[in-house]
DNA sequence: AGAATAGCTGAGCTATTGCTCACAATAGTG
DNA sequence: CACTATTGTGAGCAATAGCTCAGCTATTCT
């Protein structure tokens, strides 16, 4: 990475463990504060004060504002939650399975904090480097998906990378709706019919 | 309606023509800065620049801020641009064909400045009765769609209000996504392929 | 213990933004 | 033209936000 951005780094490395506290302190007061007030009205004096911590001490660890969600986000994408769709590859079964797991993963993905997902995802001025980050994720998991589907044998569909962006984005922002705003239909209902969807438009007819 | 929010009610309503013009430079420009800088950072001085009035004839005829995207988001809806589907019900067709034909109303709606529309759906601070006006459309959308899909021959479909619901917010949001950000795929292709997966989900198998 | 380092504090600076208001200019009217 | 109603102006107010820095406390080192 030789362009990381300089007004995300922390302008202190902590060495000690109460330091190191503080940091996770300020992270999840952070996480409370944008989920509860969105991120415009998500002061950092609010953070500071909800994490009980001087607002001095949250630029220690922090060069501004953008960085504390940047890093919010980084570690949802690091946590794997949007990476554990790996073990797919590993178990082929029927495709209605396979997608099956796909929205399975999606929505575990999203039930942690579904706001908070929301404000990163839709609220949050991403930096460039940030962009290119979730950008770069997106796109390996577009590759992932890709290969799948050509190796799947009951796949039968135009171009498979066009497909694989197709489901992927559909699954992804059915499952955001879902979880951010419960709707009069059950989970359930609603995740069987997205199964479904994507099922028949794989298997071709 | 009575509960009409009077902090997005214009303070005075123009009476000469050059009174009407300016609110429309207003408008216009909003637009333009919206577009380019964003909610947040499109501030009303900026506004008031680009419009070439002074900032105390912008709040002649806008409350505050928020008055104005919520008039564009308004004039949006009003316009019909979301609401020309209703020609659907008129005539019916192939299922492939109708799906087709709210794919491309989808397109229309999204073509006319897909980075405002995006800022109005995802920046916006909507008001309670704006979020109303908005939901309100929604919601009729969905019923004339669910009349359409009960109606029609070919669909064979769990709830008919469940799908019209997922096929509705997924057209919605792939359109809007391949309008917003271009992608390597051109714009006929992935249409192509929602329309297919719209299709087969609607058919059953 | 004393020095050095790391961590913490919070009053307040700087910059920005939404918005007001006293006044000026223009258009309509008799 | 004189008078009123309507429209336009823009310096600047009030509020708020991000962020700094001089000094304090706690921990580690020797």
């Amino acid at each position: 990475m030789p362009s990381a951005d300089r007004r995300l780094q922390p302008r202190r490395k902590p060495r000690q463990v109460r330091a190191e506290l503080t940091r996770e302190r300020i992270l999840t007061a952070a996480a409370h504060v944008f989920t509860e007030y969105g991120y415009a009205a998500g002061t950092t004096n609010r953070i500071a004060e909800r994490a009980r911590i001087s607002i001095g001490s949250l630029y220690q660890y922090f060069p501004n504002k953008d960085a504390i969600l940047a890093q919010l986000l980084i570690r949802h994408i690091d946590r794997g939650t949007w990476t554990e769709a790996d073990r797919l590859d590993l178990s082929p079964g029927t495709l209605r399975e396979t997608v099956q797991a796909l929205v399975r993963d999606a929505i575990d993905s999203h039930s942690e904090d579904p706001q908070l997902l929301r404000i990163m995802i839709e609220e949050a001025p991403l930096s460039r480097d940030l962009l290119e980050a979730v950008d770069r994720h997106g796109r390996i998991r577009t590759a992932q998906i890709r290969d799948l589907l050509s190796r799947h044998p009951d796949v039968r569909v135009g171009d498979v990378g066009t497909a694989a962006d197709l489901i992927l984005f559909t699954i992804e922002m059915n499952t955001h709706k879902l979880m951010a705003a419960p709707s009069a239909v059950p989970v359930e209902t609603f995740a069987g019919e997205l199964v479904d969807m994507v099922t028949r438009y794989l298997r071709g007819d």
